[in-house]
Formats: C-alpha cells, structure tokens, sequence
RNA sequence: GCGGAAAUAGCUCAGUUGGUAGAGCACGACCUUGCCAAGGUCGGGGUCGCGGGUUCGAGUCCCGUUUUCCGCUCCA
C-alpha cells in the first residue's frame, strides 16, 4: 500500500470514528475547513495541555496569556502583514504555472545587474592589474545604458508596487516580454491580488465602520501586551509570554486535509532576551521543543530540522521541527530568531516606548525575541498518521488500531461487561462511576466482546476493563491493553493506579526536564 | 484561480445500448452466544452533489455549478 493510500484510509478513518468532519458538510462543505468531532476534540485538547503545561509549569519565566483575534488594524502595518500578505499573482496559461509577478519583475531586475557584472569581468581580464573598476563603472557606455534601463524598469516597478496597480505589473511583464520558464510562451492571465488576510468590519453603522482583519497569527496578541505582562508579573528578561487560539489564513491554495486549513490554532511562545543573547536562547528553545516533540514515542526518526536559507522579513535565523507526514517531512513548528523587529515596529507605530530597562545592566533597550511556533492541528495530524495501523492478527484476522500516546488518547478507559445480563451491566456502571471523576470512560454492552475489544482500538483506547461472572465474587476484573492485546485480571481498587500510571501527564511532562 | 479525476444509504461500492434505486458492512429492536469483530428474525435510512436541457421517460446523454482529491504558490 502506497503512502497515499494510507493517507486517504486515514482521513476516512477520521470521518469515520468522529475525530474530523468536513465544515459544514450537509452544504458540501467549505474548502479547507474542518470541524473536530467528538474523540478530535479530547485528543486536540489533551495536545493543547500537553503544550500548555510543559511551557507554562515547567518553564517559571513563561506566562501564558489569550489574546483577543480582532486587533486594532494599525497592528497588522507593523507586523508587515499587510504589505508581506498581499501577493500579486500571474499564471501561464501554457505551463499552468503561477508566479509572483512582482518576483518575475524582480528577476528582470537582478538581468541588468548580471549584464552590468559580466561587463566588468570582461574588461577586468582584458586589462588585468591596469584596470580601474570604479572608473570603468561610471564611464563604460553599455553599462552606463544598462543602468538606465534598469533605472527606468525600477521607478517604474516601484511606482506600480506603491500604487497597487495590478494592470501595471501585468504591462511591464508584457513590455519586457518575459517568458515563463517552463513552456516558453508570453501567454500570461492578469495580475490578480491576493490578500491572505480575513476582513471584516468593526461598528454597526456603514459610515461609522472600521474595517478589521482576522489575525494572521497569534504572535501579535503577545508583542502588544509584552509591557502589560511584564510589567504586572513583574518578570526580567529573559522571560517569555505562550498562548494558544485560533489564527485565519485565506490561502490560495489549501489542501492536504488539516495540514493547510484557513482556519487554524497555533501554540506561540515569544522569549524576550537581551539583544546579542538571542542565538543561545535560539538554540535552547530549538533543543527544547524537538524533546517536547520526541517524548510522545511516536519516533525519533520521524523529525528532523530544516534550517531556513530565505528568512522572513523580521528574522535573523530559523529553522523548523519537520515530521514524517504520509506525503514527506513537512513543517510542524517553526522556531524563528525575530530580532526586535516586532516590538520596535510597534514602538514606531504606536508613538509609545516599549523599552525593557535592565536592572542588571542599568540600560533600557527593546528586547530581542525568539518564537516557536506550533499548529495544533498539524501536530493533530502527525500523531494520527503515526498512529494509524492496520495490523495483520495470527489466524488471518486483522485490526485497525490507533496507538495513540496513553495521555493524549480520547477515552483512557472502556468499561466492558462480558454480557449483557446476570447484574454484570450493573456491576460495570460502578466500575465506571468510580473512574469517571479521573479519567475518560465509555460504557459498551452491544456486540461481542471481541467486537468491543476492536471498536475501542480504532479510536485508541489504551484500557479496557471487562467485568465478568468472578468480578461479582471477588471484586476483580480483566484489564486489557491495546497495543499488546494482553489481559490481566487485577482488583477493582488497584484500576486507579494501574491506568494513572499510563496516562499522567505528570510522567510525560518529567521526560523533558 | 488554472488544469486533471471524482461525487449513488453512515462506510465501501454495483447499477447493461436511457425503462419502477441495489448489495455487503454499519445502525436500531428482540432472541441466541459469551474473552478478541461479522449467528437468527424484524426494522430505519437515498428527491443518485445541486440547477438547467434533450426525451414519452435521465442515476445513466448534454450544458452549467458546487464540493472533494491530485499538480502549480505560501506557511503553522
């Protein structure tokens, strides 16, 4: 079976045992879109603890905090978002391809200087140590021309970038007849904007509206209240500030299931450090966070780091934690050296000083800051796909079983009763009232035990609990573990700790200290 | 957004040159069995993605549309 196919039995699988619905699905849907079921929603939450805890408790200079999603507008000019989120995009029609055309017009650009250079080097041979660079550059008649093409091109470019004028962009593409790489030809759609921000308006009355975004990320939430926590928790540099909630992306393109939603929940933690300390802290969180991940047992081989040649406009290093999804390795967290790009550009915008001052060093400055940023839902997706078995059973039978980590499955504990009668249901409720308070428990009387035994597999339950004729003798019961499928019977008053063992989120939090 | 493929019961699918919507599994009730899924009886569930058109008649042919999957950009 192809990596594909397992990816199309898992999304089904999904559906199937209530862990992702499609949004909206009695109106065909919503691309991109998906709502968490009932076993989704433990599982997301048990990942959202996981994350919360191991930051927030196991790091005492981090506080978490949960920022609103609408944001004064102005927030977005200067995080860059809305001058980096609005790409203006051109197709071939041949090659079905798409580009930026503002990189195309770029690489016309980075043509005249590559002209300009290879004159230089020309010459440069030809006159060997006589050669006067400077002088040549400023007096050579073909680069002189080539400078002022290339002038020309750039004042027209830089106008039509500032003007927005799309139909410009498409001209100067036309103009300076590029051709698209792959099928050669100049059969080029218009220039269309897209803005991967959500707008809505904020106000009731049309005059008195403001128009707003949905945030593109959390990480803003966190620079404009960076002086608000600090100043209330009363906490030095470095310390850092998490939170957990939603973020919209109006992607061109959304796919792969949950891997790529327009709407999506990030886990974010900004470190604030002392400018020239970021690249250890860097390094620490880099160390940090790939434990956090490994610590779930779904595979050490499963994750890799892939440093970032190309930054973003606000870092000065970057690296993501990349899983072995079923279609490749692919992002999950990104960890991003963001300099002090964030809090100075809201120093500027906002006219209000959002300095640190250092009792140590006696000096203020605008800390820097280190990111990690993690999708809930892509770590959702890695956990699933790691889980997902369909295991072949001596005597020709098989199971689909989902070997969750204990602590993120979304039932810890089915409660079984052999059969349906002779006060077994009864004596089961009991059981199960007795474990409720703690842990996650479904009750299931229909079917074969057998059958029971492999409805709780495929949603992960780690415990089932069978109640039988000798429970109601002795007050014992067989537990059976789902990865091995081995039973014991054990007493009723030993089950708390049995099950406690496995499933603490303590145990789990002790692997990353 | 562009191109390719697809859409029939909760799931997997069948449905002939156009002629009254089917199967298996799943689901519910009852009976039976009792430690690793598919015993018996009965039952519920589909305006065949949606909208037009051709036709006496459309799940089937034509057009449009929506959604999903696969490629092309970006990212958590």
């Amino acid at each position: 079976m192809t990596q594909e196919d397992i990816f199309k039995k898992l999304i089904a699988h999904c559906k199937e045992y209530g862990f992702v619905f499609p949004s909206s699905e009695i109106y065909d849907g919503l691309a991109a879109v998906y709502d968490y079921g009932q076993n989704g929603a433990e599982l997301k939450n048990n990942i959202k603890r996981y994350w919360w805890e191991a930051m927030t408790l196991l790091n005492d200079n981090v506080a978490g905090i949960d920022s609103a999603i609408f944001m004064h507008p102005t927030t977005w000019k200067a995080s860059g978002h809305v001058d980096a989120f609005n790409d203006p995009l051109i197709d071939n029609r041949d090659s079905k391809k798409r580009y930026r055309a503002d990189v195309l017009i770029e690489e016309l650009l980075a043509k005249f200087d590559e002209k300009i250079e290879k004159e230089v080097e020309k010459a440069a041979k030809r006159f060997g140590s006589a050669f006067d660079e400077k002088l040549f550059r400023e007096t050579n008649p073909r680069i002189l021309e080539n400078r002022e093409k290339r002038g020309i091109l750039h004042a027209r470019f830089a106008k039509a970038l500032n003007d927005s004028n799309l139909n410009e962009l498409k001209q100067i593409i036309v103009d300076y007849e590029v051709v698209c790489p792959i099928s050669g030809t100049k059969n080029w759609t218009d220039v269309r904007q897209f803005n991967l921000m959500f707008a809505t308006e904020i106000g009731s009355t049309a005059d008195g509206a403001m128009k707003i975004y949905l945030r593109p990320e959390t990480a803003q939430g966190i620079f404009v209240n960076f002086l608000n926590v600090q100043k209330t928790s009363r906490m030095k540099v470095p310390f850092g500030i998490a939170q957990i909630g939603k973020a919209f992306r109006n992607e061109i393109v959304a796919r792969q299931f949950i891997f790529r939603m327009r709407e999506f929940e990030q886990m974010e933690m900004q470190f604030f450090v002392r400018p020239g300390e970021e690249m250890k802290w860097f390094e620490h969180w880099k160390q940090f966070r790939l434990k956090w991940h490994k610590a779930l047992g779904l595979g050490d081989h499963k994750y890799r780091f892939h440093d970032h040649d190309k930054l973003a406009h606000y870092a000065n290093a970057a690296t993501d934690i990349e899983f072995e999804m079923p279609f490749g390795f692919k992002e999950v967290e990104g960890i991003h050296s963001r300099t002090d790009f964030d809090l100075s550009s809201h120093e500027k915008y906002s006219g209000k000083n959002i300095k640190y001052f250092d009792p140590e060093l006696n000096e203020s400055y605008v800390p820097y800051v280190i990111e990690t940023s993690i999708g809930v839902d892509r770590t959702f997706l890695s956990i699933m796909a790691a889980s997902y078995d369909e295991q072949q059973l001596e005597g020709g039978d098989s199971r689909v079983v989902l070997h969750l980590p204990a602590v993120l499955a979304p039932v810890k504990a089915a409660v079984l009763p052999l059969i349906k009668k002779d006060g077994l249901p009864e004596k089961a409720r009991e059981v199960m009232n007795l474990l409720k308070f703690d842990f996650k428990t479904v009750y299931d009387e229909k079917d074969s035990i057998g059958k029971r035994y492999r409805r709780q597999d495929a949603v992960g339950t780690p415990f089932c609990i069978t109640i039988d004729h000798e429970t109601l003798e002795n007050e014992s019961v067989t537990i059976r573990f789902r990865d091995t499928m081995q039973q014991e019977r054990v007493k009723i008053a030993d089950l708390y700790k049995i099950i406690e063992k496995e499933v603490s989120m303590k145990n789990l939090l002790k692997k990353l200290i």
